[in-house]
DNA sequence: GTCATAAGTTGATATATATCATATGGAAAA
DNA sequence: TTTTCCATATGATATATATCAACTTATGAC
C-alpha cells in the first residue's frame, strides 16, 4: 500500500530534486516526502513567492522558467537573475531568513513542486550527507549568480545586451534560435539600462547582422562576435 | 596535558568562530581543531588567497579588514565587498569550488586563522546541527553582498558613494569619524565608476557640509542627507 | 635626502546613456 | 466592435559619467 503511494506521487522521471537531493535519504524519508508534497503550476507571469512572504514550504523548480527579482514601490524592478530548472535558485536564502528577500515570478509556464519546510529543515539538522549536498549545491548557485551579476556590472549596454542574448541561448534555451520569454523592458531591468536603449541595441544587433529578430524571436547570427561583445563590450 | 594544549591554543576570547560555529562540536574535536588550527598575519594589500588557487585551508577572518575581489588581465579590478571579523565572507565559495573564485586581499593589517579544510568538511558530514550552523550562517552572508550588490547597481554615482561611506561608518567602524582604509582608486572599484569622478564626489559632499575629509580621514557632518542620498540618489 | 612612483586633484572634453516626445501595432477589456 | 493599454519603436535632446591631460602631493626605495 505504501509502495503504491511512492509511486503514485514521485512518479517523476525527470526530477533532479529526486535524483540529486534525495540520494541521501533513507527510503522511508522518501516517503513522507512523497506523501505531503504538492505540485503547483503558474502561468507566465504569476508570482510564486513575494518578497516579505513567510517560508512555509520548500519548492523546487521542476519546469519552466522563472525571474528571480526586487520590487520596490518607487523605483524600478531589478531582475537578479532568471533561472530553469536545475538552477536551484529555488533554495537561495532559504536559510538565511524566515521571510523571502527577494520575489520569483514565472516568465513561462513552471510547475513548482513544494514540501513542507520543517520537514527539509529536520532531515538537514538530523541527516548531515544530505546538508551537505544541499550546502554545496546553494553555494553553487549562489556563486554563479554573484559571479554573473558583477559581469554585468562590468559591462556596457551592448556588452549586457549581449551577454544576455548568449544566456538564454547558451544555458537556457541551448538553442541559436529561440522565443524571448521576457519583454524588452525586461531585458532592461536585468542589464540595468533603459528600455529604449535595449531597443536601439537589438535594432544595431541586427543591422549588423549579429541577430535576426520577428518580434520575440531570436536567432543568433554571429555567435562569434557576440561573444567577443558579451566579454569586452 | 591535554587540556593544557586546549588552553594555550584556543585561548582566543574574541574568537567567534569559536563562540558561534563551534558550539555544536565535542570536546574532543574542539581538541582537533585547536591542536592543528593556525594563525597567520597579513599586512594591509597582502593577498589572503588568490583567485585559482586551490582551497586547503578552511580560513576565517579574526581581525581586520579584508576586500573580496575580482582580478582579471585585461580589465579594471571590481570589488565585490569589503568585509570584516563576522562577516563570514572568508566562507563564501568554500563549498561550492575546489579552487577560490574570488581574490581577498587585506586592507588593513589582518589575522587570519586556518584549519585543515579536511577537518571541517568531515565534521559538516557527519555533524547535521554544525552543518546546518554554517549553511545558515554562509546563506546569510551571501544573502546580503548579493542585496548590497543590486544596491550599489540601482544607485547613481553619490548613491554609491553615499552608500559606500554609510557602511564605513554604520558597519565597519561604527563611528562618524574613520580613516579610510581604502583609496579613492578602490571606491571607484567598489562602486563601479572612475575614479575622478569618486574625487569628484567626496569634494561635492564637503562643500555641501555633508563630510568632512583630511586625506584618509572622514566625518559624517549629516547623516540624514547622506542616508537619503544612498537610497534615492 | 632625492628620486621615483603612486595617490589625489581639477578642468576640459568626449561619450554613453537616460529622458522626453511621439507614433504604431497588437492584445486584452469593455 | 471599440476602447484602452502596453510593448515596441525611433528621433531629439539632456544628463551622467568616462576619458584625457596636466598638475600637486604623498609615500616608499635607494
Amino acid at each position: 500500500m505504501e509502495k503504491e503511494v511512492l509511486t503514485l506521487n514521485c512518479q517523476c522521471e525527470n526530477c533532479q530534486l529526486r535524483a540529486l537531493f534525495f540520494a541521501h535519504l533513507q527510503q522511508d524519508e522518501m516517503l513522507d516526502i512523497c506523501n505531503i508534497r504538492k505540485e503547483k503550476s503558474f502561468e507566465s507571469n504569476e508570482d510564486i513567492v513575494r518578497r516579505g512572504d513567510k517560508f512555509r514550504e520548500f519548492f523546487y523548480l521542476k519546469e519552466g522558467l522563472v525571474k528571480l527579482h526586487i520590487v520596490k514601490s518607487g523605483s524600478e524592478d531589478q531582475i537578479i537573475t532568471i533561472a530553469k530548472p536545475l538552477d536551484f535558485i529555488s533554495i537561495l536564502s532559504i536559510f538565511s531568513s524566515d521571510h523571502y528577500q527577494y520575489t520569483v515570478t514565472a516568465l513561462l509556464p513552471s510547475v513548482v513542486c513544494n514540501v513542507d519546510m520543517s520537514l527539509i529543515k529536520s532531515f538537514a539538522t538530523k541527516n548531515a550527507a544530505f546538508g551537505f549536498d544541499l550546502m554545496t549545491r546553494l553555494s553553487k548557485s549562489t556563486d554563479i549568480v554573484l559571479l554573473e551579476t558583477m559581469d554585468l556590472k562590468r559591462l556596457q549596454l551592448k556588452g549586457k545586451l549581449a551577454y544576455i542574448l548568449l544566456k538564454f541561448a547558451n544555458h537556457i534555451f541551448k538553442s541559436e534560435r529561440f522565443d524571448l520569454p521576457v519583454t524588452r523592458k525586461e531585458i532592461a531591468e536585468y542589464a540595468g539600462v533603459s528600455t529604449e536603449n535595449i531597443i536601439r541595441a537589438l535594432a544595431e544587433f541586427r543591422k549588423d547582422q549579429l541577430i535576426r529578430i520577428s518580434g520575440k524571436e531570436i536567432e543568433i547570427l554571429n555567435k562569434n562576435r557576440l561573444t567577443q561583445i558579451s566579454k569586452f563590450g
